[in-house]
DNA sequence: GCCCATGCTGTTGTATACAACAGGCCATTC
DNA sequence: GAATGGCCTGTTGTATACAACAGCATGGGC
């Protein structure tokens, strides 16, 4: 109730939803990577774009340069960061960790409807198999995971978990991009994924949230090994050389 | 050789040196209630002490916000926020959680000069004991937990340890000075803080880092249990009631 | 006497002009 | 011809004037 007393405040509203706005336009844009790692992102151009001034833009670049996907620097630009998987490293090994606590801490057991939009999304990702997209891919990753911070009421833990999936999440598309056998890989990370909902979906049914964290765990790991083997070839001649 | 070159740049440095200085100087007067829940900040105040305008003071203050120290409200003020036991208790159960990371991503053992920092901090809280004061226990409890934190070389874990600690250390001392038996709490607050220490010391001289997580996940679930004790007298009259 | 409307005051949000800065271009010089 | 110095452009950071807004007091109407 008080969560609805503060929907009827009219003024801070339409400031605040404008400033969700662009925010969550310009981190879509930088993770699925129409901002590319380098582009140089002009505050004006934006404040055009959104029809406002550049002084709430540059609320929204701080906090992404919070979040470590922006960087200002005075006199040249604000760029978008670039990433690469060794640097990502603990952000990973983090995110394996508090991947658990999700059906851990409060956790939320889905209703019907929940769980028709898994299904959906399931759907999805078997029309995905037959036509592969790495961007359509990225997407249906993002709704994922969105729909799986619906499985803990621990507000903090949301946020933490969404900061720190949104800092690792453009790595795949962009070793992906910079990789060889570009469909093959995307293929069988499509049908990876596929398994990891088909298990999360049946864990979920079966009641056992627990055991979404633990699937959930296991497969951020193993998606950060397949990452860090595709930029550190082993040894001999790889299919591929990045850098 | 690149790295020392960027130590010459000057300008963007001044800048980010004065926005955490600022930015460091609230939040400090924040958790240690110099500036109490329902406080109202002044930007323009701000900006002068600080001797300069209100934009950078604005920038400090958005991040305050999101941090949920602060509230801004349009034509009313800045608000600092106001907390309460039972919000907080989804925060202390994910800090419950997370503490055990330390020591287990990344640990670094402290170097000897760095014990000695230990061991003065355990002498003050001695010193303590003779002459309780809430403000140095909340100091010391502070840079205790900033020692700490150098125990893991993890630094997204560290950012987010910090941001969930401040958060919540701000409870103990409003609590405290609601609470009748004020000095009796105290001291029986201190002494418990000085067996921490004292126990996390030993774990750290041992070696093994995976204690002080331990102990210190102990800890922070007791804490949020006495303090949710104070908040909810045990059904029959208590000392004093708060509400 | 009470109630409502309206203006007043003080605050945050926005727009914009200006300062500080980095990088490249070009002319000049050795 | 190459190197170096200064200028020039474009960008972010800062300061400030103005708009939007909430709360309160005050006065008029009933």
């Amino acid at each position: 109730m008080v969560a609805e007393m503060k929907m009827n405040v009219p003024g801070p509203r339409i400031s605040r939803a404008r400033f969700s706005h662009i925010y969550l336009t310009l981190r879509s844009r930088i993770c699925l990577l129409d901002y590319p790692p380098g582009q140089r992102l002009r505050e004006e151009d934006l404040a055009a774009e959104f029809h406002t001034s550049r002084t709430p833009v540059r609320r929204v670049l701080a906090r992404l340069e919070d979040e470590g996907l922006l960087r200002s620097v005075h006199g040249v630009g604000t760029i978008v960061t670039d990433i690469h998987i060794d640097e990502l490293q603990q952000v990973y090994q983090l995110r394996v960790e508090i991947a658990e606590l999700i059906g851990k801490l409060h956790p939320v057991h889905p209703g019907r409807e929940e769980m028709d939009v898994y299904k959906k999304l399931l759907s999805r990702c078997e029309a995905l198999m037959e036509k592969p997209d790495a961007r359509e891919f990225a997407r249906l990753n993002m709704e994922f995971f969105h729909l799986l911070m619906r499985l803990t009421g621990n507000e903090p833990l949301k946020a933490i978990s969404e900061r720190l999936y949104y800092q690792t999440n453009r790595i795949w598309l962009k070793t992906a991009s910079e990789l060889a056998q570009y469909d093959d890989v995307l293929l069988n990370e499509i049908s990876v994924f596929q398994r990891e909902m088909t298990d999360i979906v049946a864990a979920i049914e079966c009641g056992d949230l627990h055991v979404v964290g633990h699937i959930r765990r296991a497969h951020i790991a193993m998606s950060f090994a397949r990452l860090y083997a595709a930029a550190h070839p082993p040894e001999e001649a790889a299919g591929k050389d990045i850098v």
